[in-house]
DNA sequence: GGGCTTACG
DNA sequence: CGTAG
DNA sequence: GCCC
């Protein structure tokens, strides 16, 4: 259920032996014991920090004053992920992505609630996010509209890094079924679906953690649910083994056959690739015989030696008109 | 209620 | 109608 | 089907 990290065990323990000192934390009874709260100095001031600290304390949170092992939520005001980010590797501490990094607004929404609420993704800093609590005050209630993912692609900095391949791998399966059924209309969400999971940061493991997010309507979320429970999507599981969807799928793996050249062989009750190139009434383009010539080497997949040879060509060749140029290669193979 | 990429062969 | 990025 |  909850995603938080850190164990109970460990609770008021060291707390206790470590330091007599008057210190005010030791006066309040610990009421959840997994999460345990840092909050940044850095753009907030000492009297904010402690006033927030001491706040969190007699609501039964536990709070450290020191960046410790126990730590398991970091929070933060006015900071973007980028700040807190670098300013997490400045300090002394092994792994800092073991913390849940949050805005302002997640701890006083704990503090309206006066227990830990999820961290949903709202709350979360992400690399996308320039600011996100510049919209609280310090005395309102607070805004909780705190980053929004935005719903155009090119606007979020995706890295290659996927989380969440379980759902975006059943997404782009239920895309592609609806594009061999000329479904561009579904096919397009579920594909939209796929690019905003794939942006997320962390691994999506409740509900919680789609709320808010463009793209996701009930079809697509239906789907996340099935994940979520069974491990897997029955839904593109049926997709799978659909016969349609298999014929399609090898009938355009062939360059220069798309939907429509598919849908009409499909028509005419070919199922297999097999079928089709034993079928010697059918007129293939010249596109289509190339496709079916070189089948396998266009199947296959290009790999970075192959893509080095080609640029050492070019390289070689360009070389010999503007010896003083520069080749590269762009695209996938680049990074 | 309209848009959902677009140009080229 | 299919490809490309 | 989502978003404006």
């Amino acid at each position: 259920m909850d995603r938080i990290r850190a164990p109970a065990v460990f609770s008021q323990r060291k707390r206790q032996k470590g330091i007599p000192s008057p210190n005010p934390s030791c006066s309040y009874e610990i009421k959840f014991n997994n999460v345990v709260i840092f909050i940044m100095q850095r753009k907030m001031g000492m009297t904010r920090r402690m006033f927030l600290m001491e706040l969190a304390r007699r609501k039964g949170f536990r709070v450290e004053s020191e960046l410790s092992d126990y730590v398991t939520h970091v929070v933060a005001e006015n900071n973007s992920y980028q700040e807190v980010v670098d300013w997490l590797k400045g300090q002394t501490v092994g792994d800092s992505s073991r913390f849940e990094l949050l805005d302002i607004s997640w701890f006083t929404a704990c503090m309206e609630e006066e227990r830990p609420v999820d961290v949903e993704t709202k709350y979360r800093l992400m690399e996308q996010n320039q600011s996100p609590s510049l919209n609280t005050t310090e005395t309102e209630a607070p805004s909780f509209i705190t980053s929004k993912v935005s719903q155009y692609s090119c606007q979020r900095k995706t890295t290659l890094h996927n989380y969440n391949q379980k759902f975006t791998d059943a997404f782009e399966i239920m895309a592609e079924n609806y594009e061999f059924k000329e479904n561009e209309i579904f096919c397009l969400e579920f594909l939209r679906a796929a690019s905003v999971l794939k942006f997320l940061p962390f691994p999506v493991t409740t509900m919680k953690d789609i709320q808010g997010l463009p793209c996701i309507g009930d079809r697509v979320r239906d789907v996340i649910e099935g994940i979520i429970e069974e491990g897997e999507s029955s839904r593109a599981k049926e997709v799978l083994n659909d016969e349609r969807y298999k014929s399609f799928k090898q009938f355009t793996s062939v360059f220069g056959v798309g939907v429509k050249t598919s849908e009409k062989w499909y028509r005419m009750g070919l199922r297999t690739l097999e079928e089709v190139k034993a079928d010697k009434t059918l007129k293939l383009s010249k596109m289509q015989k190339a496709g079916f010539l070189y089948y396998d080497d266009l199947v296959s997949c290009v790999s970075k030696a192959e893509a080095d040879a080609v640029s050492l060509i070019v390289k070689n060749t360009v070389c010999t008109f503007l010896p003083d140029a520069l080749v590269t290669i762009t695209g996938g193979f680049r990074r």
